[in-house]
DNA sequence: CTCTCAATTGAGAATTATTATCAATATTAG
DNA sequence: CTAATATTGATAATAATTCTCAATTGAGAG
């Protein structure tokens, strides 16, 4: 487990015991996945890959812990006009995501020049802006090269 | 009806015939309200705008409609996080969005650094980009006024 | 105008990811 | 350890959208 990603865990259950929730096996499993995670993972997919550990978890323990990590703001969601959600523990606040429509890939690209862009839509429309959704979607560079057929970002519907 | 209007709808009514599909009192009903609507509405708000002069009109015959006028390429749609949906017939293409959180208003900005920005996400990420989504969500100057007013400073609880 | 037939509609059933319920169980403080 | 309370897993409920299908309609041909 890297440094970041113990960082990110511990500022979970720092705000679980802060708000006097208990950790239990299943969200510390829930919660280090989320942390660790890299490509973004849904809930079926933590589901599908904590079964090994713990063969009896229901589906309904992830999609509660998950939704209470979010709702502790300690992760982000990605929800997409399938209906399915993908999360982001590493970095939990708002920030842009390019989905590759081929493999259902999702990187955090950095973008400069997104503070400007919103502060360009806050002068235009005079409105207060809170938060903001940025997703790119296209074909990453390995499915470029391959070819494959389109996947949707959910598993299974 | 609005010149522009007129056009979005010509261009919806020809598509649907190049397609070998057929011109019903119901499609052409929902096709003016999403060529004429500024405020972008979902599929439910134009089933009820709809049953006065259509009062046996189906839930299912406007779903069904938005998604053809989409898959049409006529309309964009815009999905959120709760599952609901809100189209747009006048700017058929992906375009950015303001969604005031609390009256629901959706506006159209001009951002013209939003190239520049689609730009740098495919250089950065070596992604071949197709599309993207892109919202603010926040306060419109209407809903940020009255809420000064009503609420004018914070009381104790 | 009439005919013909595929397309379309409306009603109701089905789908299905997520959420709510609740008795049993596990965690935490003391 | 014990008590108090939070959490879990199984299951039922939810609800927006989609599907099914018999009846109806649009639109081109004659
Ligand atoms: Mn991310
Ligand atoms: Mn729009
Ligand atoms: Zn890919
Ligand atoms: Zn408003």
């Amino acid at each position: 487990m890297s440094a970041t990603a113990r960082k990110r865990l511990d500022a979970m259950a720092a705000k679980l015991k802060a708000s006097g929730l208990k950790l239990t096996p299943q969200r510390l499993a829930i919660m280090r996945l989320l942390a660790e995670s890299e490509d973004h993972p849904g809930a079926d997919g933590i589901w599908r890959r904590l079964k090994r550990r713990f063969p009896g978890i229901s589906p309904a323990t992830v999609y509660r812990t998950v939704q209470l990590v979010k709702s502790l703001g300690e992760a982000c969601e990605i929800a997409f006009a399938d209906g399915g959600s993908r999360y982001d523990g590493r970095k939990p606040y708002p920030h842009p995501h390019i989905v590759c429509l081929a493999c259902g890939r999702i990187i955090d690209p950095e973008l400069g020049s997104l503070g400007d862009m919103t502060r360009e839509a806050a002068a235009a429309s005079g409105f207060e802006i809170k938060t903001f959704r940025l997703d790119f979607f296209g074909t990453c560079p390995e499915c470029s090269k391959n070819k494959t057929k389109t996947m949707p970002t959910r598993r299974k519907k």
